[in-house]
DNA sequence: CGCTTTTGACCAGCGC
DNA sequence: GCGCTGGTCAAAAGCG
């Protein structure tokens, strides 16, 4: 499996500060200027030789080249250091949080215990949601599993989460799903025994097709009975980004297998099933909001069984650290200092990321009331990524201020809002880039604003990009532009000034909190960072990553952009770089 | 020819 | 039990 490599994200947080790691992330962006240097000199006159004066004019060259490679140098090791510091003290904030979950965890645990199984209350209930990582599908029998044994599961999901990295991370949900189905009949001791390939065979040998009465037909009669009793309730996660083409660009190769017209709304929905690979769960429902047609809401939904390729990675990484989100947000919502959330609701604010959540059972009656789409989740916690940062209409798009408070809360319903009004600074959806979609101009275009930030940086990591996502080709002749230290540093206040950039951050972090790997955070970060030219604007932070992953990860943090595009193409969701060879 | 899209039919869940 | 609705199937058509 491509996951045995991946370093576990406790090691991963207890490096991050390490010496060893500051010395790593400084020795890839060292070198790749050096490496540019040295290739462009081997392309110059060298061949000829000539007399000595040439060869001392070259010389001269040379130390003058080198000396402004010191000072690179020395710009990058201060940035560095800058990003290094505002690393850690996101790693301090997410410790804090960390003990604060656990904290939480202790208390929810003993409430439990104290609590009859009949009179727990839907709070309780939500706060299970929370610590056991199944989102509801926990009987009031596993509500009383003592805080231990949570720990357990939750390290089990860790593990679990890793191995999907790459993945929607929907899955991970799912695969719970089976798992509480297995632990209805399995004693929970045995529960952390099992490994999470066995449980990922056993995720197989059910029959993960999307409509669970489906996969019970294919179920033994005493899976049947289990999995009635604990019906496959799926995670998903639900994309609204502003759209005029029929569906977003996600990278994945998608094929229509059916539309309707949902009540309530005049736009018919399509659905689209995974074709990366002849066995792959993965689908996707498309639908125009009907408070804004230009809006398009994508609900995605499975793990895919197949590599992902390079162009589906960042969807696929941050509908990931979504779904994590949504796993682990009540914990940041928790702790959340202020009042008590009511038992629905929950909002929590991580490093400018709006996090909206909620349980309900009844979700099409207080979000997207018009639209049929998010009916499903009735069956189904789901995490909405808000993509728009103009809603259509207050009262669609801000759904959460009018949440009832009253619904009892039965599956979570998350939206994380991308668009928030925080984001001055950089809009999410401020077109402007062609015909991408609202989730690529995210991304995309706030690289694009940071690049216009930071031209010194652009162009230095334009060359490390270039030389390191594409190491055949020649060097760039572009010479290392002149330091310019003010720039460094308002580079570095840009960046961690930015409160998208923090959002794009935080989702990375939740997804470490959430079980997550270093590479959705590589993605994460990357899709921020990448310019609509695959230039990577700025980041010390983002440079560090691949050399304590996988060489893989490193590979795809610095990899052309994503396709992250509204297609207009026959094929909707299949971008042209799409190469099935990734599929198969 | 193979793959995708279209579209009507079918099925299951749910509420009344 | 019946009707409504969401979701899927599968044959036919379209396309490169």
């Amino acid at each position: 499996m491509e996951t045995a490599a991946l370093p576990n994200s406790e090691d991963r947080v207890q490096s991050s500060g390490g010496d060893e790691e500051a010395a790593a992330k400084q020795d890839v962006l060292h070198k790749v200027p050096f490496t540019a240097d040295l290739e462009k000199s081997s392309m110059e006159p060298l061949s000829v030789p000539s007399a000595s004066s040439s060869w001392k004019e070259e010389d001269h060259h040379h130390e003058q080249r080198i000396k402004m490679a010191k000072a690179e140098m020395s710009q990058v090791k201060e940035e560095n250091q800058r990003l290094k510091m505002c690393l850690d003290q996101i790693m301090k904030d997410y410790e804090a949080l960390k003990r604060q979950f656990h904290d939480i965890i202790q208390r929810e645990g003993k409430k439990s215990t104290q609590t009859s199984a009949s009179t727990i209350n839907d709070e309780v209930e939500e706060a299970d949601d929370m610590v056991s990582l199944t989102l509801g599908r926990f009987s009031s029998d596993q509500n009383k599993n003592t805080s231990s044994e949570r720990k357990d599961q939750k390290d089990h999901k860790l593990v679990q989460l890793k191995q999907d990295w790459g993945s929607l991370g929907l899955g991970d949900c799912k695969s719970r799903d089976s798992e509480a189905g297995e632990r209805n009949k399995n004693p929970p001791a045995s529960d952390h025994m099992q490994s999470p390939t066995e449980s990922e065979a056993k995720e197989e040998e059910a029959g993960e097709t999307w409509p669970p009465s489906k996969a019970l037909k294919s179920l033994p009669a005493g899976e049947d009975e289990v999995s009635q009793q604990n019906p496959p309730k799926k995670a998903r996660v639900c994309v609204r980004a502003r759209c005029d083409t029929p569906t977003m660009n996600d990278g994945c190769q998608w094929r229509k297998y059916g539309q309707k017209i949902a009540k309530g709304n005049p736009c018919p929905r399509a659905y689209y099933r995974c074709t990366g690979a002849p066995s792959c769960p993965v689908r996707k429902q498309v639908q125009r909001s009907v408070d804004d047609i230009s809006i398009l809401i994508t609900t995605y939904e499975g793990t895919h069984n197949h590599p992902l390729p390079v162009s589906a990675m960042a969807m696929a990484s941050t509908t990931s650290a979504a779904a994590s989100m949504l796993l682990s947000g009540p914990s940041s919502s928790t702790s959340r200092p202020g009042p008590p959330n009511p038992p629905s609701t929950a909002a929590a604010h991580l490093h400018g990321m709006n996090l909206y959540l909620s349980n309900n059972s009844n979700s099409k009656q207080f979000y997207l009331p018009n639209s049929s789409i998010l009916s499903s989740s009735l069956n189904h916690p789901t995490i909405t990524l808000d993509l728009t940062s103009n809603p259509p209409s207050t009262s669609s798009s801000s759904p959460f201020h009018k949440l009832p408070s009253s619904y009892p809360p039965k599956y979570p319903f998350t939206s994380l809002d991308f668009g928030s009004s925080q984001s001055n600074l950089m809009s999410w959806n401020n077109g402007g880039y062609g015909n991408q979609s609202a989730y690529g101009k995210s991304a995309i275009g706030m690289a694009s604003d940071l690049a216009k930030q930071l031209p010194l940086h652009s162009n230095i990591y334009q060359a490390c990009l270039q030389q390191i996502s594409n190491p055949s080709t020649p060097s760039l002749p572009l010479p290392p532009p002149p330091p310019l230290p003010d720039t460094i540093a308002a580079a570095t206040k840009a960046i961690t000034s930015d409160p998208s950039f923090q959002s794009v951050l935080a989702a990375a972090l939740s997804s470490i909190i959430g079980g997550g790997n270093s590479g959705e955070m590589i993605s994460s970060l990357s899709s921020y960072l990448q310019t609509p030219q695959g230039n990577v604007c700025a980041s010390s932070l983002l440079s560090k990553t691949p050399s304590v992953t996988s060489s893989q990860q490193g590979n795809m943090a610095f990899q052309p952009p994503p396709s992250l595009t509204c297609s207009t193409s026959k094929s909707p969701s299949s971008s042209p770089g799409d190469s099935r060879d990734n599929a198969k």
